[in-house]
RNA sequence: UCCUCCUUAGCUCAGUUGGUUAGAGCACAUGACUGUUAAUCAUGGGGUCCUAGGUUCAAGCCCUAGAGGGGGAGCCA
């Protein structure tokens, strides 16, 4: 016989069954006792809203009641009701409850009451319990579903590129290696190196650090792709922007130029906001208020002028500021800051990268909007993006966002085969291994683009959280892969 | 990796110029209470003051090293 004829606490919210018999299966977030009633504040996890179930102790045994502690997880039939308190429009009547499952109130971690989210990092396996990371994955899910939701729509295809790879030519960072090698018997060559001939794939391999050459060659054949994965870098980066082990999502498109490319970006943006506006709204209503609390306790100069959900409409409903990166460095030299000499690294030249700072104070300070920076110096750019006309610069575009920096890197990939190939000798990317890459140009080549967007980095902006270790269930950063 | 701050009860924190038995709120337990909303009230239990050295008559407090964590920077998404 089936277990799990339960209703969610979601579904009762939405259509108000007052009169009919249900079973509720859930946890115990509070529970409050008198002589004559016990009222139990259960939560599903369907939704952030408690519901209240009410034990009167003649029908429920003093025994049973003893283990309806926070934390406990319990299955309860009983009957809806209109609530006699002012807190709910309804309530569920207790007939029979069963504890499914006990937790030890000595034991148990979790408190009704605030928790520091480094406290609950260290318990990430219950910390989902909290109203606060049950709000974040409710809306990370609603935000992966928008992802595939919106290329779906759009005719592109979802495309599973590899996680193990052999390239380790993209250029984005240090690799985690992947071998099957007995670690303390290295083989070696005659020459004393590691003979990977004699590991699984018969040469060296490493977890990716991007799908976008895949990607690449796939927008080449199915013209209009996404690529929506885990990415792996090793870089020892200590931040709360960074992560080993993230989720990254990657369009490629064929027949798209650079600015093609960041309205493709620009309306995806969008939209995944407005559906998240749309679809979590009980979710980010809490997590609205988080922020404000967060907020709040900052140093008034400190605090951002919107709320989080007027920040997410503000960004909905307003075009986001394009200017090159020749634009943004002029802006910059005349910036307040840089006159006064408040830049720790001050703008002299063109062609230096940008510092933290100085896109911080491009989006939150003069522009107070996303911002699309394009078409950098070649120097401090990948290999693979389109030489612009001007011979100094390429089309890449990076989208900045308030509060979170570079949320999208992307460009216009160069398709010419000469220029890509000149390219990589001035860069010393090797072209023997990266043959495929390169029969693209050879073969059948046009102008595309794309880009890479952090989703960790994404859910980051719509839930207001300040470190990307609690958007993502079981962060993993140097030093860190418990769980 | 660099800079900087932090580590005292299950959690969040206080702890005076180094000085007798280390405190509070919450949580937890017990009791009271005719419907509560993080209920309220009373009582109670609960400590390797991060670890290892050192200075001192005396260290939670000072010094050295280490571990763990926060924030910032770099790298990037």
């Amino acid at each position: 016989m089936a277990f799990n004829k339960r209703v969610k606490i979601k579904t009762i919210l939405d259509h108000h069954p007052i009169g009919t018999e249900v079973t509720l299966m859930g946890w115990v977030r509070t529970k409050r006792s008198n002589k004559n009633v016990s009222f139990i504040a259960l939560n599903d996890g369907s939704i952030i809203t408690n519901y209240q179930v009410v034990a009167d102790p003649n029908l429920i045994s003093e025994e049973i009641l003893k283990k309806c502690t926070t934390g406990a997880c319990l299955k309860i039939t009983g009957k809806i009701v209109e609530s006699q308190g002012a807190g709910q429009s309804s309530e569920l009547n207790a007939e029979i409850i069963e504890v499914l499952g006990e937790a030890d109130p000595e034991k148990y971690p979790l408190q009704p009451k605030k928790h520091s989210l480094e406290f609950l990092r260290e318990i990430a396996h219950l910390r989902m319990r909290t109203n606060t990371f049950g709000a974040v994955f409710r809306v990370r899910h609603a935000l992966a579903f928008a992802v595939n939701k919106y290329f779906n729509d759009k005719g592109f295809f979802y495309i599973h590129t590899p996680i193990i790879t052999a390239s380790d030519a993209e250029g984005a960072g240090e690799t985690f290696k992947v071998t099957t090698l007995d670690l303390h018997k290295l083989p070696k060559t005659d020459d004393g190196r590691i003979d990977f001939k004699q590991d699984f794939f018969e040469r060296e391999t490493n977890l990716t650090v991007s799908g976008q050459l895949e990607g690449e060659l796939a927008a080449m054949a199915l013209a209009e792709i996404y690529t929506f994965g885990p990415t792996f870098r090793a870089e020892n980066s200590n931040t709360t922007r960074h992560l080993a082990e993230f989720w990254m999502i990657e369009p490629e498109m064929a027949f798209y130029d650079a600015e093609d490319n960041q309205n493709l970006a620009e309306d995806f943006l969008k939209y995944v906001i407005r559906y998240a506006l749309e679809n979590c709204a009980e979710d980010l209503k809490f997590l609205d208020q988080r922020a404000a609390e967060e907020e709040s306790a900052k140093p008034a100069d400190q605090r951002s002028e919107l709320g989080l959900i007027e920040k997410l409409k503000f960004v909905v409903d307003n075009d986001f500021v394009r200017l090159t990166y020749t634009e943004a460095i002029d802006i910059l030299r005349n910036s307040n800051p840089n006159k006064k000499k408040k830049f720790t690294y001050l703008i002299e030249s063109w062609g230096t990268d940008l510092q933290s700072e100085h896109e911080r104070y491009l989006v939150e300070k003069h522009f107070k909007k996303p911002v699309i920076l394009t078409d950098y110096p070649k120097e401090i750019k990948s290999f693979y993006m389109r030489q612009n006309e001007d011979g100094k610069t390429v089309a890449a575009m990076d989208i900045l966002f308030p509060g979170i920096g570079e949320i999208v890197g992307g460009s216009q990939r160069e398709e010419r085969l000469d220029l890509l190939t000149k390219r990589m000798e001035e860069m010393n990317i090797p072209q023997e291994e990266m043959w495929w890459y390169l029969d693209t140009r050879r073969f059948g080549a046009t102008p595309h683009a794309g880009f890479g967007l952090g989703f960790e980095r994404m859910i980051l902006f719509v839930t207001g959280m300040s470190n990307i270790r609690d958007v993502i269930a079981f962060p993993r950063t140097p030093g860190n892969a418990e769980f």
